[in-house]
DNA sequence: TTACCCATGTAACCCGTTACATGATTTT
DNA sequence: AAAATCATGTAACGGGTTACATGGGTAA
């Protein structure tokens, strides 16, 4: 589980409320991670529990008192001790390579589809990365004023983008080779054939 | 749910038992998916609920019975479907990123062991990739004499690689910033200093 | 008046991993 | 003698998502 230390990692900005944290979260991370309340919620209660963090109440009236939340000492070692320790490559676990993996089972015509459309749609994320979330990034440094975390805020951003700028030219270069191959012979392909509709 | 899917895809290859199935994905997809037969074994049993398998047993001594699935025609329709619907953009969820993006809790000098350490082991995993999953294909597509998928085989190891080459130059050029601004101050980035050690 | 913001949570469910259970056969 | 292969599964646990529950204050 990261969420735990992704909130430690957080809560070194300043103390926080679950639901600030989750506001946090969804300006900040949000390109490569994400939490739910329903989840942050019980997270923080344990983080209490092991003393990675302390808690004060301010009491408000017509709704439920705010839950502040303070990284404490242990809290910064542990966060220290887990960034430092090795992480395991992730893994691609992408649903859409199994469907092309299986995509003989369907017309090539149709796969070209698949590959445009998912293509688009890495592009739209893409520019909204390039765009929103970059500003994002910068008006966060300088509100929070903290310059030396802009730098890393950046890397994580620009580690999105490079695998966005992958995934687009992978689909572009998918497509050439399908294409090719379906100009170069019309045996080894099947277009709008039984075969093909027999998977649809 | 993928795996149904997955798990679909591979018996348009040929019927399988679970078992087989389970060599199939070490073999073949395990370089963006995975599966254990714990997890096989109840999404078989689902899959011939819904009538997109059949099954047949065939007896043997010594040793539990084999369960052989094959792929019913609503099974084939229902895999084309699943196929064509759009499939919305995978997530990068890697814990690692975390770290980066909490960096400026520790001395730049251990960030950058981390980004090497990472690197290194993002170097190996496309070597094996390049190397042995690339021969595996080969063979794969060979033996099983199926010409027409080796094509969409290649696609995907072809964007495994594509990721994992991206990772590594992401890797060096952060390496690269990181000690450029170790270089430019000594201020905006600790190196040893209280901060580095209270973190850590 | 409708919808969103604040602020907390619990419960159910889904998917995946790890551990446990059985047990003959074959390879090292 | 030990380990891997074949062949089936169940149970427990972990982490994440969705749905449910409450309810006043504020903006469209």
């Amino acid at each position: 589980m990261s969420l735990k230390h992704a909130l430690l990692g957080v809560l070194t900005v300043r103390p926080m409320t679950g639901y600030e944290l989750k506001q946090f979260f969804d300006s900040s991370v949000q390109h490569f991670w994400n939490a739910e309340l329903s989840q942050i919620y019980p997270t923080l209660k344990a983080l209490e529990e092991q003393g990675w963090v302390d808690k004060h109440v301010e009491v408000q009236e017509s709704r439920p008192n705010k839950k502040i939340y303070e990284i404490t000492g242990s809290g910064r070692d542990e966060l220290g001790r887990w960034i430092r320790n090795p992480q395991p490559t992730a893994d691609l676990r992408d649903p859409f390579l199994i469907k092309v993996f299986f995509g003989a089972n369907l017309p090539v015509e149709d796969m070209l589809v698949l590959l445009r459309r998912q293509m688009e749609e890495e592009q739209k994320v893409l520019a909204f990365s390039e765009t929103v979330l970059t500003e994002k990034i910068r008006e966060g440094v300088k509100y929070l004023d903290l310059p030396r975390h802009g730098l890393f805020w950046t890397l994580t951003l620009e580690m999105a983008n490079a695998y966005r700028r992958a995934y687009i030219d992978w689909c572009e270069r998918s497509m050439r080779l399908l294409e090719e191959s379906l100009l170069e012979d019309g045996t080894s392909a099947p277009h709008g054939d039984r075969d093909a509709s027999r998977a649809g």
